[in-house]
DNA sequence: TCTTGATTTGACCAACTGGTCAAAGAGAGG
DNA sequence: CCTCTCTTTGACCAGTTGGTCAAATCAAGA
């Protein structure tokens, strides 16, 4: 049933989810329409659609390709790592991701901002059982003593949003900061940040 | 010039941002329509257009107004303060803004996110200058040994983005955490954050 | 009550936009 | 060269939407 691609389709449908990650991520769902997406893809609007249903398919195509990348950083969270090396290097990752896929960011804050009529199903199922998988191994690590008493959760929470800051408000922070590139010292920050709340007190 | 607003006045603009408010906080500029605005507000469509010359200029008048409500919780960080408190105080009074007013956050995050065409000159402008100056005071307390070393600039993004996270992601915050009311855990978890960040180490 | 200016609206329009379709073009195997 | 399938597109359409306008309505002072 399922035929193969051809190089041809693979290659149109690439185009096509690369230009509309560019555009939407730009414009947002409402905001974009098919003859952007089709100019960035150099593809004539009707050619778009035949790849892709309508431009909600194009949309819904990238989310869902989206997430996976998006919650694979949290998936490997080692329990039989360092924990305090393992949340650090969460963070690390997390924040890479926003230096070097912003516009992926961006899509996917503006969904959930917009009440996420597209992935509501993922979040409350795949999301929320990764989450709680992974606060599980925290609270061990804590009921270990190898880290300071914390909530998993609005841990998690709080990695998330920090680190997403710098794509999601990148306006906003280099107009604060003036021309300087915020991710250096980002990095520093954080690091310090987590280090500081997660280091078990000397007993 | 300037005729003074009559009472009508007051009551139709002020009924036009509120519902502008509803509707630009739930489905974005290009995702709201003039119809949809005028239905909140209980006006007639060429109604609107009576009191706003366009639906841009409701989305900028909204703006304009709720920058100078998003500054004021900064603004309002004492100098001459208790250093640890002052800061503590600032989370505070931004996690109850989220609380409060997730309308007004989203509609912000969402401009900012688009690339922030309506406000880049405020945020360039009043808000460098606001952190510019808060960034000195807290450099001070440093420099005073009352709060542990920490960049200043990356300090209030930490704070703007974990706050704002409770308003602008909350299908996300609530569809992990299912049911449950995440601003009573929030505040705490923030307090012990910001506390272990900022308090100084024993000499 | 009358007058004047403020307020309201039904009808309308032009631009935009998502999507359709029939027909033309390309490519690969025979 | 032919044929069959995949790919591409120009022309088109209907619904939506921001915005206009002339006419109607209302409110308050004289």
């Amino acid at each position: 049933m399922n035929k193969p691609e051809t190089r041809i389709q693979q290659r149109n449908r690439a185009a096509i989810m690369s230009a509309g990650l560019e555009v939407f991520s730009q414009y947002g769902l409402r905001g974009s329409t098919l003859d952007q997406i089709a100019e960035a893809a150099g593809l004539s609007k009707p050619n778009l659609l035949y790849y892709f249903r309508s431009k909600d398919a194009i949309y819904t195509a990238l989310l869902e390709k989206l997430l996976e990348t998006w919650l694979d950083p949290l998936l490997k969270l080692n329990p039989h790592g360092d924990p305090i090396q393992e949340i650090l290097g969460y963070v690390h990752r997390k924040l890479t991701m926003s230096k070097d896929f912003p516009r992926e960011s961006r899509l996917f804050a503006n969904e959930i901002l917009l009440g996420a009529p597209h992935i509501a199903e993922h979040l409350s199922k795949d999301l929320r059982t990764l989450v709680g998988e992974k606060a599980v191994v925290i609270k061990e690590w804590e009921a270990a003593g190898k880290i300071a008493p914390v909530d998993p959760y609005h841990l998690i929470f709080s990695i998330w949003s920090t680190t997403q800051h710098y794509a999601d408000f990148d306006v906003q922070v280099r107009a604060v900061l003036g021309g300087i590139d915020p991710f250096g010292d980002a990095m520093n920050y954080l690091d310090t940040l987590f280090r500081r709340m997660l280091t078990p007190p000397k007993t």
